[in-house]
DNA sequence: AAAAAACTGTACCTACGGTGCAGCTTCGGA
DNA sequence: TCCGAAGCTGCACCGTAGGTACAGTTTTTT
């Protein structure tokens, strides 16, 4: 029995089941998830179909399965990057700052670039998706809303905003410029444009607290 | 004989092929381009298969032609948006910065939210495309830096930047907000979320050159 | 060694993208 | 008014993909 759970470590399976995530992740991020067919999944895994759908009830299971470990993954990196730049610094701003450097830093040093946001990637195409990927996608966000509100509420204690905005978009503002830089990147085909938006959002925050 | 660009309003067949064009964007911007059928979209239109055939000699040259029309349209958009804001004023910090409250309200005004962007939308699913509209993507995110880097430029001269940074990268800022802000409204099913974040790009510009 | 996990193989169904082509309207211009 | 092009319809057919069902086999863990 496979549950929605990542299976323990000692089972074979979770790796197999893995390295179909793997495959699945990279394909959907480049042709979509109606684009990427089960057959080149199983083809680059090196399994039958029968396989596949040992481990993944329907392709909409893969959908959950993979969006549930990117959120994941994500949040892990968060919660990581930005406990380091905190036990880096005390004052709330400047500890926000050296974390965005850290991300913008993080992000120019992906080798070919960042390889996309399925957040993004699902909400372009919603409509193959059921409830519960839907809403699994907005709490994430709405997560993302609240972690860094929190930040921007203990900063504008310490130093009031200079001018009246709403620091709920302000927090959003970062995942805005996070999505918008992945998509101008692949555009345009620079991968340093993320990682220089990244620090113009920077710039703003020290616009707006710092006199 | 159906060429690249529109055929003459004389003609029957564009208003045909103007509904294919309107039910494909429509449903790409839901489902993604492979997960969008031909059949859904001759069914919308209500014309048969050999109809479809008939105005695009296959998926891809309706994956392009959705392009170039969504290129026009928004090329047009911003020609006259912010000739309009031009107009009603002489500095051109200010009138940027009019321009920008206008798009703003534009987008708030937008029943049922931003559709979304095709251009972000076929960055996501790139590898369906040919090179022709690839190109085509990059070509129009570039058009739209050179836009306002022109007007960063003319604002720069009168008024310094406060702070160091690459005008190049301001102007790719607005469409990195469009684009990140539309998919968050998308996210959190906020349609109110895009305009803000608009206006948030504005207050960087405020801070960024005014004292 | 037994049980559970992790698969394989086979067969079959539907939907979709696409091709090819013959034929039927409709409509503008000479 | 009638000719030809534009704008379709209808039909037949193909390969690929997603999906279902289920029996059987190998591999791992206990």
């Amino acid at each position: 029995m496979v549950s929605g759970m990542n299976a323990p470590a000692s089972r074979k399976g979770a790796a197999t089941r893995d390295q179909i995530l793997d495959a699945a992740e990279t394909a959907v991020l480049a042709k979509g998830f109606a684009g990427t067919s089960i057959d080149e999944l199983i083809a680059a895994v090196g399994i039958t179909k029968s396989g596949f759908f040992y481990h993944f009830k329907d392709k909409g299971a893969l959908a959950k399965a993979l969006l549930e470990r990117y959120i994941a993954r994500e949040d892990a990196l968060f919660d990581d990057l930005f406990r380091r730049a905190d036990e880096l610094n005390e004052d709330p701003l400047h500890g926000f700052l050296v974390g965005l450097k850290m991300l913008s830093e993080l992000l120019a040093d992906l080798p070919g670039g960042h390889p996309g946001c399925l957040i993004a990637a699902y909400c372009y195409q919603d409509r193959l998706f059921d409830r519960e990927v839907r809403d699994l996608n907005t709490r994430a966000i709405l997560g993302w809303r609240k972690r860094f509100r929190d930040r921007l509420d203990r900063i504008a204690a310490r130093y009031p905003p200079r001018t009246d905005v709403n620091l709920d978009d302000v927090a959003d503002m970062l995942s805005v410029v996070a999505d918008g830089g992945i998509i101008l990147s692949k555009a345009v085909g620079d991968t340093s444009v993320l990682a220089r938006q990244i620090l113009l959002y920077r710039d703003y925050l020290r616009h707006l607290f710092q006199a």
